[in-house]
DNA sequence: CACTATATGCAAAACGTTTTGTGCCAGTCA
DNA sequence: TGACTGGCACAAAACGTTTTGCATATAGTG
């Protein structure tokens, strides 16, 4: 890697001025140039080995091509590799890079860190949290283009994207119904968030699209732990007419489904079927045997985010969008028709 | 946020020349500006929400301010989120931003993003890979600042971090042999990485320590997964004497284990006990009984990482270092003295 | 042939900083 | 008083681009 060559001398070993060059090399401007001499140009500044500083370009045009992701506690959650790399790829697909930073739940660090960011001219950042949630953005993201990614804001005025918890729900239990069940229940999460509220909403939906209905004794919440799915399961399954059937909030509540089960004596799926969401592969995977789940879209909320963000940088008239991607089911094998 | 306060509308607000604004905001030179004025400077650049554009003084200084983070999948592996974290918390704590960048394993796309991140004229990068490897770095790296992140490099001009394998095995056999076991098996993966020889040979070394050793039919290796885990602990256990306790290279793999104690009807830690390596909480503490297990230190291997790189920017000559990070033993439920 | 349109290239200004060199002024020393 | 110092502030150049406006040469038109 020689030091540094930069526009200048390519204009000189190609033997015409730095304009020229430049605009040989810009798509939208080389029309100003003679094909022959464009082609020149190429060959010298792929010779030299060229590659244009972009922190020169960024100053000039006012365009660093650098987008901001900001995230919690990214640390916790093995979410937030994909939400990443599915913005990243998406960013990288259009010219540009991320610059990622995480403040915790330190709101002061976060403020911090979002001027951080603007310093270095970011074009627009990504709000992400890692479950889907209400937020306030903070106030330093006025005025600037910005997406919420996991997460609802209270200010309308913000595109965001969140998993269709609702259907998630839903496609479990037409799931569920469709193997045949019909005493089913709910382990949810006891937290009061949209997550719970949604998926818990969509899946009374789908069982009473079937005529079926979910008994207030059939739900039961909990911690969104393992340890929470455990005690809860062990409840609902020790009951007389024990349900045939778990819709567990997450994967890991399942989990603990899974480790009550075997403390029962009950096999998975032939005893009790087993639904989670989430489809955290090293759960979901591991889990013996294979764990059927609902897979939260983190990668494509991660793509989209960008996208959208380019699409409102390219013309901020662009329209906000309240964005619901679907959660897939991915079949593996802890759901069978039931026995009796 | 008013549209873009620069250096030359505090001067204008303060009365003074760009100069010495200049001065007066950079620690280094604000000697040269009487204090008084300093103060004043400083309120008016306060009220105005001044802010820096790094992008200028980034191109005027040759220095960006920014370091690049590349590593290959991040999406699969839980751990990516501690070591960006760690990276970024370094990174943070000395005014850097962190460009992070991440290709899968897709070579020739990595070198594109590595070129990507030259243009942005980051002043040096982290090569990071997701478990201890041996690696050859790109050659766009070649000549600049770069350090080696859970990997080792066949370039020895790169300072290089990974954890302390050996001594991760060696901890896990002083725990079990002070537990009072004197059978102990390990299961180990497969793989031809520094990863499983470090701990298999910091295991034996430990044993050794004590006047024991590993019995050839007590190593088994198996594919890294939850179900390799699972199937070599059916073999280990099975067998007429079997093992008081089992090793095991990772969390994944002990939770087969545990699921193979399950299924014999073995209790956990009283039948066997159990020890992994990696600390994943989805894992080590989801299970039940808890997984004793060795953290890996990958927040702390990410903060060394642009330390080290922070450093040797600064210091070109510093030496380079190929440090081996501890991995602590992080105890919960699965490790009991034996039975009989 | 004169005149205009078009094709091609260039010089210079601008983006927002930092730093070097210089000038001015007030003291200080001889 | 004249020369010298040090403190303070400033103008200007530079970092590497992009783009506007202009200049030249060539081709096209009547």
């Amino acid at each position: 890697m020689a030091t540094k060559v930069n526009i200048r001398d390519v204009a000189k070993a190609a033997g015409v001025s730095v304009t020229t060059v430049s605009h040989a090399l810009s798509e939208t401007h080389n029309s100003r140039v003679n094909a022959q001499t464009v082609e020149h140009i190429k060959a010298v500044a792929g010779n030299l080995g060229y590659a244009p500083n972009r922190l020169a370009s960024g100053l000039r045009n006012q365009r660093s091509q650098i987008l901001g992701l900001v995230s919690d506690e990214i640390t916790t959650t093995p979410f937030a590799g994909a939400m990443i790399q599915g913005a990243q790829d998406a960013a990288s697909e259009h010219g540009h890079l991320l610059m990622v930073v995480n403040s915790g739940l330190d709101n002061e660090l976060e403020r911090q860190e979002i001027r951080a960011l603007q310093q270095h001219q970011v074009d627009g950042v990504i709000y992400a949290r890692m479950y889907n949630q209400r937020v306030s953005v903070p106030a330093e993201l006025e005025g600037m283009p910005a997406i919420v990614l996991d997460a609802t804001s209270d200010n309308p005025g913000l595109s965001s994207v969140v998993p269709d918890e609702f259907g998630a729900g839903q496609s479990a239990a037409e799931l569920l119904v469709a193997a045949g069940h019909r005493r089913i229940a709910m382990i949810n999460n006891e937290d009061d968030i949209p997550a719970a509220h949604g998926r818990l909403d969509g899946f009374r939906a789908g069982l009473a699209r079937h005529g079926m209905q979910l008994p207030v004794d059939s739900l039961v919440t909990s911690r969104p732990s393992t340890a929470g799915g455990r005690e809860a399961a062990l409840e609902l399954l020790a009951a007389a007419d024990r349900p045939t059937a778990l819709f567990c909030f997450s994967d890991q509540m399942a989990m603990g489904a899974y480790q009550a089960a075997g403390h029962l004596g009950l096999k998975i799926p032939s005893d009790v079927s087993i639904v989670g969401v989430d489809n955290l592969e090293l759960i979901a995977d591991g889990l013996w045997p294979g764990l059927s789940t609902m897979a939260l879209p983190h990668y494509e909320m991660g793509r989209w985010a960008v996208l959208k963000l380019l699409e409102e940088l390219e013309n901020p008239k662009a329209p906000r969008v309240h964005e619901k991607v679907a959660c897939p089911l991915v079949e593996r094998d802890s759901v069978a028709p039931p026995q009796d």
